[in-house]
DNA sequence: AACATAAAATGAACCGGTTCATTTATCAAG
DNA sequence: CTTGATAAATGAACCGGTTCATTTTATGTT
């Protein structure tokens, strides 16, 4: 391994030289930038960026911590944090959580350890998290939700299933079921209060019997619908907390011989790529995953570098898309 | 900031002792053992891992390069390294390269600058690539193609190609077409000699106007589902090469009316979660994704611990799945 | 109690960059 | 040819762990 010494041997000048012909080259002299540039070539010396860092305590690095990284949402947010991130110079270190605080403990503790930088945490803050915050480790959480106590980047889940209830029960249903996902997510929770609100707006009377608990995952989309299908009193739309369950409870009721959606209508919350392509084309809300992430590196790195102290939230618009998947009300001819 | 120094003043100890008690606990004292957690819990004290790496020289990091992070097949191998990794104490680094060479090159150079310990590429190798192998960095190709001159891990895509194409010929199809990825890719080259071998073994002609080049993304599908619809002697049988074009496909046809499987058979590759809600549901090619990524792991790591110095290749079996977009060759009364 | 041996603790040196107080070179003006 | 001011180069010290030759302490034996 060639090290700054070798090449200042080689260069026949002193190491500080080196290391500013490398750092602030405009401040050596031309004849001796040429040695130098040469010796290195000659040499083929390469920095040991270890030593770097470890010299300038900055890992120049952030950590991405992922309840699960097949999955598209996250990989879109992941990819909007990269960009930032490289443009910036920092390196992006994926931690893989696989939903365990364990894992997280440990990424967490990279920050403490100053081999990383700080880190950004796509699962939403839970209430009592013992985890983060936690002083001393600049964190942001992206796709976060309300009440967040730390900087967060997020859109108003509340305001995006209020929007999308009233728009089916403008369309005449009355009777709208829920898919939700694990009640105990927080995602879970800000989007049944707009449910809620949605209904309570439009003077429609709760019926807790239509809320089937889901886990955002295909299986649960299917066994909800069938859930759904058996009931006496079916209803004529069904809200579904994101689009994996949605394309999944479509295909359970198509399987069951529904038409949707002259049937049933159904929503998701998401729009994942495929919800354009499925047949029929889902109804859905867009969250610009993309942005989300870009944003959150963004905040990140602003505190990192010291230009914000205090803790900031930053809520995205989000999109109604209206597709093929919801209809309006008709009677049925039982 | 406290250091170890710190925490041997606190403790009454050297420093050496400090370190030991950490690493090697089992040759300190109990008595002594005891001091250190004291101190060590009343200074709150954090080892420095920047300067454990920089001394050891082992960054205990393994960068992996994706072309493009939102993309399913991706995120599922990169799970699989993940996984493997982390068991091994190792970190990832995860370097989206947008399909840029520079940006390859940047992260080769971590290797190089000891940042990192090694790299796994999921860019298949293109003849003469000027970036990998590389001498002094360790490599692997994962879901890469035949004839890579470095370690990598794969399946058999001609094999599978081949596969698929004898099944739809022996359903009775003759005139098959194929959506094929960019033409300079390498998975199309090895998937279009599986199709040709196919074609030859059951004494069918090539056709050239049969293929159409689209680029593994959904709109390139859609596009080439319109050029096939429109023409004179339409295939009866699509082979796609990717379930992302597979799925647009079905989508164009669909949309001009066509039925699947009775009107046109269509089959994708990768076995992606939505081919199984998709309607139809898609006959495809099942590649182990998670288990890619973990043999690209155990390979990586077992050349950078030395354990292994010649390069490997491992290919892993295929899993040609059946389901509802294929169905046998009827005679259509025009 | 004296000695041999093993176990534990010590602390200076080291890793390879960067930094900065100090020295040396350069150049213009008198 | 000085002198003064500025630019460039020097090299020892430093960052915070780990290592290992050396010293100190503990344990066991006769």
């Amino acid at each position: 391994m060639t090290t700054i010494r070798d090449v200042a041997k080689e260069a026949g000048l002193s190491t500080g030289t080196i290391s500013k012909a490398l750092s602030h080259p405009e401040r050596v002299s031309k004849k001796n930038l040429e040695k130098v540039e040469a010796a290195i070539l000659k040499l083929n010396y390469k920095p040991n960026m270890l030593a770097q860092k470890f010299r300038s305590n900055t890992a120049n690095t952030i950590v991405v911590m992922v309840p699960d990284i097949a999955n598209l949402f996250f990989a879109k947010v992941i990819s909007g944090i990269e960009s930032v991130a490289q443009r910036a110079g920092y390196n992006v270190l994926l931690g893989d959580t696989r939903d365990s605080s364990n894992k997280e403990k440990d990424f967490i503790r990279m920050v403490e350890t100053r081999l990383a930088d700080g880190v950004i945490n796509l699962r939403p803050y839970k209430e009592n998290d013992s985890l983060l915050p936690k002083a001393g480790v600049f964190a942001v959480s992206a796709s976060s939700c309300e009440g967040t106590p730390y900087s967060s980047v997020r859109i108003d889940n509340a305001g995006a299933a209020n929007k999308v209830v009233r728009h089916l029960i403008q369309q005449g249903h009355k009777r709208i079921g829920v898919i939700s996902g694990l009640k105990t997510n927080p995602h879970t929770r800000d989007r049944m209060k707009g449910y809620l609100q949605a209904l309570e707006s439009q003077g429609i009377e709760f019926d807790e019997s239509l809320v089937i608990e889901g886990d955002f995952n295909y299986w649960s989309g299917i066994s909800a619908a069938e859930q759904f299908y058996h009931m006496e009193n079916r209803p004529s739309a069904v809200f579904c907390m994101n689009d994996e369950m949605a394309i999944a409870a479509m295909k359970g009721f198509i399987d069951n011989g529904l038409r949707i959606p002259q049937d049933i209508s159904i929503t998701g919350f998401d729009d994942m790529d495929v919800s354009k392509y499925v047949v029929p084309t889902l109804t859905t809300v867009a969250q610009p995953a993309e942005k989300i992430g870009e944003k959150s590196a963004e905040m990140l790195l602003d505190m990192i570098q010291g230009k914000v102290t205090e803790n900031k939230e930053y809520v995205f618009p989000y999109e109604f898309i209206i597709r093929e998947s919801t209809s309006a009300y008709t009677e049925k001819t039982k």
